[in-house]
DNA sequence: CTGAAAGCGCTTACAG
DNA sequence: CTGAAAGCGCTTACAG
């Protein structure tokens, strides 16, 4: 009586009707008489039926599924995901789901051929670029995808000449607010501690921020109060004490990311200098660790629901043949602990 | 000459051969001569070629790709999910590729109706369901998957009479040495933090273990050392004030989950009580935050990269028809600060 | 409002 | 070793 695996044929044969008739009643086709349509539903219900998405998807040609490609820069056996890009990970799911899509999850190494074969293998109808960093060095990946008329959206800077749609937030300003932040308070001497490079224009952004900060405030940019460093907590707290090495006097440091900032925070508190009335400290992201250490971290936020939004909204648009319009968002500043005020010393 | 979407019979046009020895020589079969396969890849790669996954799909009733229903109990808009099962995530992943799965996340309100129509539509093989909680409530719907002949894999304890497969943590053996721990360390008072309802058997299993660590140790369990508490860093900031309001005296506390011990840390040092010198603790989980917060958190470690393993080949087996033996994964105690040493006080 | 028919792009039993 | 053919389960233009 009731099969295994039911299709649409059963459903029809069950109704009396076409199979045709029982794919437009499923779909609500407005050309098939309410009745009808009411009786193939409940039986379906009844057979426990549900479209087979492979038949559905190589007759529309769509999967309506988006892949996120997560990239990993780490060489570890068992790497960990960057966590601001695990917490976009909910909101980009959810913002699918909104839209009717399902997400498929692919890590990428980025020294690895890239899959760039969900689309072309029909897959998923898009991409999401999350965590791909230095673009220099990805450009003709980039350029493949383009090339292969893939619809992807790259979380990350707008760059001139860049391959694909790219959104992200508007890290000048981050780090504007955070170095302004730091002046308020009536630090002079503030480190900047991150890379600069060509190769990494969000973190090039935020010290472009900071300098612009420190202009502003009439001084300018001393080159001994900036340490180099990947993203990493280990490297954080090397760039902290490669800045003591240094011997050159500081108050404050803006650490363009969190892992950053949390790596510095505690080299500094090894080696004596007290957080925040020694020096303070901004970071960048608010990864869910920030609230937690001691001091809590002060930071940018970038506001992962927005930017989930923004990605998904823009893939879907690209799949539907719209034109993306990039903005940025505006990242806000978060103060906690580890700056201290006007008075902390 | 370039087709924009070549198909197989593209490829078998340009190299004189019937459709058909395209496809097998795709899938690498040994019928296809060795210079007629190695052709036909060659010529493959030029046009940028990849299977379409839907009309294979259709054609094998295989989708090559695992769900992932991610269970998450919080009301709020933008809920956060559980750190350590974002943290599985990512070994899943993995474990899923080198067997050639993809995985399609999915977050799923316990409230909802489950998407359980993932197999049933061919877009998934099988289900890995992390993070749904009282088993009790769900009883219906795992019944419901489980007749529906949906190959799953719950992580969480075993119990007796649920449908489907399980694999977890020994949780009893991991309260067990957590409160072996405290006991070594000459604590005698040791407070219990979490539910211990019929409905969260992994948390009873966890007090099981400290109830025969006590037992062992010629103590018994005092029901004033015993708060109750769903999984959350304000309820466990809550039930340590609940604690201290009822005046009992304690010199340390084993909760049930890190959450739950960060929260209580919180609370006593807000309380005034040094960790570890007055009071120790000891969590479960090893999320990321444990390492991270102030005094480091002594915790119970499941291995996410195990568990993932185990959860992965569970399903494939499934897949593949093989039977699952379940077996517990052995947690380990990892040392940190929050509970002292023996001449700490 | 409904049905008969074509066809999406594969895989694989069958025949040679 | 290779090909012709069937068929997986849908969606949709066409005809009525």
């Amino acid at each position: 009586m009731k099969p295994e695996n039911p299709t649409s044929r059963d459903i029809a044969d069950i109704a009396g009707v076409s199979q045709a008739t029982v794919s437009r009643a499923l779909r609500n086709s407005p050309l098939v008489r309410k009745e009808t349509r009411d009786r193939i539903h409940e039986i379906a219900r009844e057979l426990n039926y549900f479209v087979n998405r492979n038949a559905a998807g190589l007759r529309t040609q769509h999967s309506n599924t988006i892949a996120l490609l997560l990239f990993d820069e780490t060489d570890s056996e068992y790497p960990q995901i960057n966590p601001f890009f695990l917490s976009m990970l909910g909101d980009i799911t959810r913002a699918a789901a909104n839209r009717g899509y399902d997400v498929l999850v692919s890590l990428q190494q980025l020294t690895d051929d890239w899959h760039i074969e969900y689309q072309a293998s029909h897959r998923a109808d898009g991409l999401i670029l999350l965590g791909y960093g230095d673009y220099r060095k990805y450009r003709e990946k980039l350029a493949a995808l383009s090339d292969a008329n893939t619809r992807f959206m790259i979380w990350g800077p707008i760059i001139r000449d860049q391959p694909g749609h790219s959104f992200g937030c508007d890290n000048e300003n981050g780090g504007f607010q955070a170095t302004r932040h730091l002046l308020d308070l009536g630090r002079r001497r503030i480190a900047f501690i991150g890379n600069v490079s060509h190769g990494s224009p969000e973190l090039a952004a935020r010290h472009d921020g900071y300098v612009r900060a420190l202009e502003q405030a009439g001084s300018g940019k001393n080159p001994d109060l900036h340490v180099k460093a990947e993203n990493s907590e280990q490297l954080g707290y090397d760039a902290a004490e490669t800045l003591l090495e240094r011997g050159v006097e500081f108050d404050a440091v803006f650490a363009a990311s969190d892992l950053l900032a949390i790596g510095a925070m505690r080299a500094l508190q090894h080696a004596g200098r007290r957080v925040p009335e020694d020096v303070s400290i901004v970071g960048f992201d608010d990864i869910s660790l920030a609230a937690h250490v001691t001091p809590a971290l002060t930071t940018v936020q970038q506001n992962s629901h927005d930017a989930s939004e923004g990605l998904v909204s823009g893939v879907v648009g690209l799949i539907e043949g719209k034109t993306f319009e990039s903005t940025l968002l505006a990242p806000k500043l978060v103060v906690r602990e580890s700056c201290g005020s006007k008075t902390t010393r």
